[in-house]
DNA sequence: TGGGGCAATCATAGCGCTACGATTTATGTG
DNA sequence: CACATAAATCGTAGCGCTATGATTGCCCCA
């Protein structure tokens, strides 16, 4: 192990194709001027980067953002979690926030969670091994170990869809009790004074139990009985017909229904069309979610809006923010609000 | 430039907490060890194993993925380009692909092309800057810049959701044309003879476009009229609605009506409702997607389910054979076919 | 006793880029 | 015109990991 320099042979590598030094060879400057132009324009003279930009067209040069990344520690990628993309609802978010990313640049790497703590947690360290520029996730609870690994990182932890418990960093979203409140406030003073929760997957689904507890509150505390019909399974329009049936069948002298969600309610509408309930003289239905077939049923449906784009827009805005090296001033929370459609099936 | 050998001070980084050092380190072997250990555990003995994953409980160890990524010259990543999560058709394949691509430890990378050729070219761009482990399109349009872009990467290049023109590599999807030949045949065997397409943003959405062919063209090979109308915005309840009207308007005599999809159906359905028009002995409505409400509405509706779900589990599929090594022998074409579900509506 | 064959482990050379500091060139200013 | 100052550019040392080929230790059989 002295003489005899160990002569490794020559490893060869794959690789790629066009780099950053061919550009900056054909446009007859240094590497770190290209570097500097992809990242600072500005800070490159008119000439120089008229050189580089024809090189890059020329070259078709496509920047392996995996070396900036790590050269950089970080990365241009920005994780969101949600408990599924196929609810419209997140489906909204994701859509907005990716679009707004999109003008910085950002990727957005997805994740789903299908309402599960351990699952999210899994999920959240596989995007931290994407050193992202931030972290995106639903709903305010998380498991131990998913704060724990959350606590310490240096980016934006954002928490999206709910507010009101112990937030890890920045929250955006709405209070779920109060919606539930506004739609039992809402059907009293529509005279309604039996009223009744249509709720799915409340055993998993925080935000639609939150609701549920803010309308039984609400109507509590005005003195108005509200019963809970729900099911299991994940919200549908053919459950909602169930649980109408069903609602019925126990508590027939309700007259005003809120559902945990507009598919709910729409399955609720084509029950009441069967069973020849009149919507809304015998019994007013409040939907949530807006969503796109709200306002075209029979009758259109009086629903709350949430405000999932907004979330979406806000939490890349913060980002963006983050990015261009704006210190955020402690925890912060931004109410996004929601607003009640009131349409004729109440 | 010559003596004075230019002595850099030692410039400081920043950097990851926990690296795969400080694990081998911790665990008594090499950092190759502890890579191998977590690339191909079988090749390493069971006492370093062990040791190695104590070590990296123990520290908390979340590996980089970029710089294994550039190391390896792939990453971990599957770039999906769709043109709206907010389309149920797509969250579902979005969804299923993710689900299974989890197992074998490859996040997803979402980008939204909102039906347009130019951003998808600037989307693929991104995505490839990230060598990802496969790329997965929507349909098998492209830009010729974009066709350029993925012709000679060595990557799984994907276009899901159409099938039936030229592809770049693998295509897995199904024949819209057959789906809308299918429908115009189901409605002729019904006893309709005046059929009539109802389709919303059909100067972009492609597919829609090919289902409303097939549907005329298999209309006129067994003789019977069909029209159509249409209407540019975003297909959804409210435009259903409005096209059924004017379709009744310009066209009384319809008996059989196909919907570019089930939100054009239920619309279509909901008009049926007000203006009294009994279905399905007055009018038959066919839709398409078979969407969560499309079972539970009044009457339920005939629609032809596609294959969203199986869609994005064989595109994962797909991507893991690569993965492991099996060579596709040239371009493949997947057929995940759609079936008819025969409902009251027709 | 002497290797041949194998399994396990290791040392090293980058992957392509960014950040830092240094250097060079342009621009004032008294 | 000297000198400070700003603007533009450059050289270099890694970022944390993987792939390659080399090395070590061990068993087995002639």
């Amino acid at each position: 192990m002295d003489a005899a320099r160990r002569k490794q042979p020559r490893n060869r590598r794959k690789m790629q194709s066009v780099t950053m030094s061919d550009v900056a060879e054909l446009a007859n400057v240094s590497p770190s001027t290209v570097s500097l132009f992809l990242r600072k324009p500005e800070a490159v003279s008119a000439t120089a980067s008229q050189a580089i930009s024809r090189a890059i067209d020329k070259l078709n040069y496509v920047p392996n953002l995996m070396a900036g990344g790590l050269a950089a520690a970080s990365s241009r990628a920005v994780s969101i979690l949600v408990p599924s993309v196929r609810n419209a609802f997140f489906a909204e978010t994701v859509s907005s926030m990716q679009a707004a990313l999109k003008k910085q640049r950002l990727q957005l790497i997805l994740g789903h969670t299908e309402y599960d703590e351990h699952e999210e947690e899994e999920l959240v360290r596989m995007a931290l091994s994407w050193a992202p520029a931030a972290i995106v996730l639903t709903g305010l609870s998380h498991s131990a170990a998913t704060r724990r690994l959350l606590a310490n990182v240096a980016i934006p932890v954002i928490e999206i869809w709910e507010l009101g418990g112990p937030q890890i960093d920045t929250a955006i979203g709405f209070h779920h009790g109060q919606v539930g409140a506004t739609v039992a406030e809402h059907l009293i003073q529509q005279g309604r004074r039996n009223l009744l929760f249509l709720g799915a997957r409340m055993h998993q689904d925080r935000r639609a139990k939150q609701r549920c507890d803010g309308f039984l509150q609400a109507a509590g505390a005005a003195g108005v009985s509200a019963q809970v019909v729900k099911h299991p399974d994940t919200a549908s329009a053919e459950i909602g017909s169930m649980l109408l049936a069903e609602a019925l069948r126990l508590h027939p002298e309700t007259d005003g229904i809120a559902c945990s969600n507009d598919h709910i309610a729409l399955g609720a509408l084509f029950a009441c069309e069967r069973l020849k309930v009149a919507v809304p003289d015998r019994l007013a239905v409040v939907g949530f979610g807006d969503l796109s077939f709200s306002s075209a049923c029979n009758p259109p449906l009086t629903t709350v809006r949430p405000s999932g784009d907004l979330i979406g827009r806000e939490a890349a805005r913060l980002i963006e923010a983050h990015l261009h090296g704006e210190k955020s001033d402690g925890p912060h929370t931004i109410d996004t609000r929601f607003t009640l459609q009131h349409r004729r099936s109440s």
